[in-house]
DNA sequence: TCTGGGGTCCTAGGACCC
DNA sequence: TCTGGGGTCCTAGGACCC
């Protein structure tokens, strides 16, 4: 028998970080919010049995939170993405053949164990990585991608399962695969599952079962694939190394309105530099640079707006000056007098990679002055903390139009003054 | 009052070329 | 009256993912 695919997926992964560092968490129920303390991001078992959707803004769950005791908190991404990387070092002990999919899953592709099965290897899996960073696992396994999303998932919802479920040769395929709405089903969005629901295709038995063809005009090359794979034919490969990135962005919404072009400017001037850090993190250079802003959608007292500008860098650059030159001409582009803006964000495309060694046939001098300066300030704020130096244009932390973050946890393992046990 | 952020891929249609 | 055909590249918009 061939390699299976193991899809390994943090439950509850935000929340159950929280848990890992305050024991007092356990059995209550929790909730993450997102980026300035808008929406339910992730919710503990316990919050989700209380009726408290994914996505759902806070105040309109706010009663809830309030007749329970849910203990809720802003995201702290320092936090979760250190538990992700180890986590994933766990993870890749397992087999070479591995993929991190996202902050909290990852793909593993293993030859079938002549001693054991593959229930047994999953649970070892899911035991090493409690162990070591205390944070539950589900475990789905099958011979291709889209089984094994859909194996994890049922191994989420079943009691039973206890978070591992073998979908390989299981005679049981086809009731798991019936008891999968349609809209569950890894590729499947809402749309899809509207177009699909409209044809009688309802669950994921049936969807395997329509003919490939009409799977090919109804839902593009996509769909047809998903198909695929719910026959067992495998269409998507474990990704080993991380494919080059094709855009950066780094956007946000703010804690406060923007109304001013002085206010807009230094907001985007701002997130310049965190995208720009991104970039040289990657070792790449952006060919072009937008610029996007909006009004909040769902205001009902003023007209939407939203715009983006685009510049195109007559070479790519990774250098901070130069796109913040960029930036500035596109935030006045963008600008609207009267508007009231609710977010904004910088977008890097053309992105290549940056060769130290490259020179400029005009004002290269310069050039390489700036990018100089941009890795002496990378180095600085990274050895003494982000924001030690700051550009001229870059207002102070206290703007106005920062993100809230009102409920943060401490950085337990990323920073040396909010480290546990630490007061 | 209060509604996240960061990505990828696919398709259709237009521009352009020979 | 009759208005080629094939190829490439680019872009915007849509759909999906976590």
């Amino acid at each position: 028998m061939p390699a299976v695919f193991i899809l390994c997926d943090a439950n509850n992964f935000y929340a159950s970080c929280e848990r890992v560092f305050d024991a007092a968490l356990t059995g209550r129920p929790v909730v993450v919010l997102s980026n300035n303390d808008g929406c339910v991001v992730a919710r503990s078992n316990e919050a989700k049995a209380l009726g408290i959707g994914m996505g759902v803004p806070l105040f309109r769950v706010r009663h809830i939170v309030e007749a329970h005791g849910v203990r809720v908190f802003s995201s702290n991404y320092a936090l979760y993405a250190d538990m992700s990387q180890r986590i994933m070092t766990v993870l890749s002990e397992f087999t070479p053949e591995f993929e991190v999919y996202s902050i909290d899953e990852a793909f593993l592709r293993v030859s079938v164990p002549t001693a054991g099965t593959l229930a047994d290897l999953g649970r070892e899996i899911q035991a090493r990585v409690y162990r070591h960073t205390g944070v539950p696992l589900s475990v789905g396994i099958a011979e291709t991608k889209t089984l094994a999303k859909l194996a994890n998932h049922l191994a989420k919802k079943s009691d039973k399962a206890r978070g591992v479920l073998d979908l390989t040769r299981s005679p049981h395929q086809d009731y798991a695969l019936e008891c999968t709405p349609v809209r569950e089903v890894w590729g499947v969005g809402p749309k899809y599952a509207r177009l699909l629901k409209s044809r009688g295709v309802e669950n994921a038995r049936q969807l395997r079962d329509v003919e490939l063809g009409w799977a090919r005009r109804a839902l593009t090359v996509v769909g047809a694939r998903v198909v695929q794979e719910l026959r067992g034919v495998s269409c998507l490969p474990i990704e080993t190394c991380p494919p080059p990135r094709k855009s950066l962005t780094h956007s946000r919404s703010f804690g406060r309105r923007v109304e001013s072009l002085a206010g807009l400017r230094e907001a985007v001037a701002s997130f310049t530099v965190r995208v720009a850090e991104k970039l040289r993190r990657h070792g790449l250079a952006a060919g072009a640079l937008t610029v996007f802003a909006a009004t909040s959608r769902f205001s009902k007292d003023e007209p939407y707006y939203a715009n983006s500008a685009t510049v195109e860098m007559a070479y790519p650059t990774d250098a901070t000056p130069e796109l913040l030159e960029r930036a500035t001409v596109c935030a006045e582009r963008v600008y609207r007098a009267g508007c009231r803006f609710k977010s904004a964000g910088v977008l890097l495309t053309g992105l290549v990679p940056a060769s130290p060694t490259t020179i400029r046939m005009y004002g290269d001098e310069r050039w390489q002055r700036a990018r100089r300066l941009a890795r002496a300030v990378d180095e600085i704020n990274e050895r003494f903390g982000r924001g030690t130096l700051r550009y001229g244009i870059v207002a102070a932390p206290a703007a106005g139009w920062g993100t809230k973050f009102e409920k943060r946890s401490p950085r337990y393992t990323t920073n040396w003054d909010e480290m546990v046990g630490i007061a």
